[in-house]
DNA sequence: CCAGTATACTTGTCTGACGATTTGGCGACG
DNA sequence: CGTCGCCAAATCGTCAGACAAGTATACTGG
């Protein structure tokens, strides 16, 4: 029932609307991992034409959030181990240079401590998604900050994958959100205080640890979905 | 098991050939710098549809080799000296990560190598173009030899803006190319001796080097033009 | 000479269609 | 009975043509 697609605030265009919702539903996790996405469902789905989808699904896999070579259908990923490694080896490259680089001016980045707040309120109540949000937020403002157009495009990628494979554990979440919002604060305060050796190494540390909890909780669900 | 069993050397579909053609020319200089790329020209310069150039476009733009808004046309970018010392920052950031992540485990990339072979080869004569591809390969080289594909990819769209850059300087080149492989040999140099600290070292003077010089080339351009 | 409008150009999107490629099932053969 | 090859369906790649909407430019009037 979406009735007709007169929503012409935000998006510009009609190509910009539906690759937001569509991102939006699979970084979300509802489109399950290893689902087909048809050029011919999403145009049917949204009432547009089929170049229109097909636009659309390239975008994503230009992003990585899709999977399709050719003449095959694109399916929405599901990161392995040694992928979610490489991403956060590139992650983490990416943001080591970022919170460098505030530390060294000590620059604050108040988009970031703006996340932080909303990431402790979300904490309380089980808002899983805005807690992600919250938390993709943080990363992003950091990075923004810089005020590098180039280092915030390749950043926007990968926490477009991080949040896709977030997205996809959302139902079996284990640890208390409280953790990443102190090793969050680490990070703030080793840039207040002009220090990037230590912001780099906090950032380091949370990031292995993001690591570590996406790894295990697909090493459980592996081995849970072995059992059967 | 997935890779492609055809080697096929030509592009396997038109939009591919197509996109790879405009490329070249773009990154070659072939199309100066603010000439207008229509969607109409290209389809009629190659008799494809409007469709196609047009998908060939937006791809060209989401890699920053064109510049465009809705509504207008594509026009190639010639990069000011903000920009480029926003692209030498990201470029900096990646590869910093690469050669140290290389010097950790001593490995020098044989592609590496016989670029610089090729780039010792092309210094006598005045082949520009081969030169600078020379130069692009041994970088390229440098970071696939991590085997990270993401950092890979983030490098790719990196170095295409370089690759651009360099190009339309292509008439103007004033330092000699050896100069360019003896910092690329003490890189080399760093990593086979297993020291991370000192192959970044070498790495940041190379490309604070080929930045100022991109930078003096840009200056000279437009103290020369503003005296006409 | 400036301003405002009108026209031409370009892009955004749609409809519809045809050829090419992959996929999955079905029957034939060993 | 199992494996292989072939045919049909599904899906994608590309094309053509068309209309709407936005932008840039030129022209006209003040």
């Amino acid at each position: 029932m979406d009735g007709q697609p007169s929503f012409s605030l935000g998006p510009s265009s009609l190509t910009e609307a539906l690759y937001e919702s569509v991102r939006k539903r699979i970084v979300n996790g509802e489109i399950a991992p290893g689902e087909k996405l048809t050029e011919i469902r999403i145009a049917g789905e949204y009432s547009v034409a089929r170049p229109t989808a097909k636009a659309c699904l390239e975008r994503l896999t230009a992003l990585g959030l899709l999977r399709r070579t050719t003449h095959k259908t694109a399916v929405v990923p599901k990161l392995d181990e040694s992928e979610i490694r490489d991403l956060y080896f590139s992650r983490e490259t990416v943001e080591r240079a970022a919170v460098a680089a505030l530390a060294r001016t000590a620059t604050v980045p108040p988009d970031a401590v703006r996340a932080q707040a909303a990431m402790k309120a979300a904490a309380g109540d089980m808002a899983f998604a805005s807690q992600v949000e919250a938390d993709i937020a943080f990363h992003s403002a950091l990075v923004a900050a810089v005020g590098s157009r180039r280092l915030s495009r390749m950043h926007e990628v990968i926490l477009g994958e991080v949040h896709l494979t977030m997205g996809q554990f959302q139902a079996h979440r284990t640890t208390h959100p409280m953790n990443v919002v102190h090793e969050h604060d680490d990070i703030l305060k080793a840039i207040g205080d002009g220090d990037p050796e230590r912001a780099q190494q906090r950032l380091t540390h949370h990031l292995d640890q993001a690591q570590g909890r996406l790894v295990s909780q697909l090493r459980r669900e592996q081995t849970e979905e072995a059992r059967t």
